[in-house]
DNA sequence: TCAACATATGAGCATCTGCTCATATGTATA
DNA sequence: TATACATATGAGCAGATGCTCATATGTTGA
C-alpha cells in the first residue's frame, strides 16, 4: 500500500508493532478506562477531597462540613450532590439534618494512596 | 454577641460542635489536601488514565501511544506533559524516540484500587 | 550543513467545572 | 396549617481543561 502520510501528525513509522500489540492486549476495555476517569473526576477537586477527609473521620451533617470547611451551604451541598451522584458518599436523614459518610471502603485506600505519593 | 445571621448559607445553629472539633483535629494540612486534589486531576480524564495503563504494560515512546489510541501525536505529547509535569511519568531518550515509563509505583495501586471501585 | 523524522509547545476554541445567588423542597414545631 | 430551619437545586458566570492546528526543537544520517 502506497498510501499518502498525513504530516500533522505521528506518520507511523517509528511504531514498535509488537509492544503495540502486546500493551493493546492488556487494556481494560475503553468502558472501564472512561469510568475509572470517571472516578478519579470525584477526588480530583480540593472540595471535594476535604469533605471526604472529614468523612473519613466521621459521619458529618452538611452545615458542619460548611462550618468546618468555612464554605457556604449551597457551595458543599452542590459538591456532596457530585459525590453522592458517584456512590462515594451516602445521606441518612434525621429530622432536618442529613447526615453524610463514606459509602464505600475504597474511598479510604484511595486516599491513602494518594497521600502517600504526595507526602513522600 | 448579638450578631445578625445571613440568610443565603447555614446559619450554625445545627452545628454539633463536639464533632466539627474532633473531626477537624484530624485533618491534614491545608496544602497536602490541595495536593491531593491534584494529584487526582491527573487521574482525572479518560485519556490520561489509558496512557497510564499502556505505560503500566510497558514502556512506550509517543508514536506508539498515539497509534494505540488512535490519537494524534500532538493531543498525546500534550497529556504526557502534564503527566510528566505531575511526576507520573519519566520520559527516556534513545535518539530521535523518547521513551516514556511510570515514574512511580503508586500510580499501580491507586489504579487498581481505582478498577475494583469501578468494577465492582 | 541540510533534509527527514520524532517530539514538544503555543495559540485558539469549545466544553466543562465550581462557585454564587436565588429559590425550592422537606421536616419539625407552635 | 404556618413558620422556621436544614438541605437541595437551577441559572449564570468566570476560570480551567483538552483538543486541533501550526510551528518549534532536537536528533540522525546523507
Amino acid at each position: 500500500m502506497t498510501e499518502e502520510r498525513k504530516s500533522f501528525q505521528c506518520d507511523f513509522i517509528c511504531v514498535h508493532e509488537d509492544i503495540v500489540r502486546r500493551v493493546m492486549a492488556s487494556l481494560p476495555d475503553e468502558a472501564t478506562l472512561v469510568d475509572l476517569g470517571e472516578l478519579f473526576k470525584l477526588f480530583a477537586d480540593a472540595t471535594r477531597v476535604k469533605i471526604l477527609y472529614c468523612l473519613l473521620a466521621h459521619e458529618m451533617c452538611v452545615c458542619d462540613i460548611a462550618t468546618l470547611l468555612k464554605m457556604t451551604q449551597s457551595a458543599i451541598s452542590h459538591q456532596l450532590s457530585v459525590l453522592r451522584r458517584g456512590k462515594l458518599v451516602a445521606p441518612r436523614r434525621e429530622g432536618k439534618t442529613v447526615f453524610y459518610a463514606l459509602a464505600d471502603d475504597h474511598v479510604r485506600t484511595i486516599l491513602s494512596q494518594g497521600i502517600e505519593h504526595v507526602t513522600e
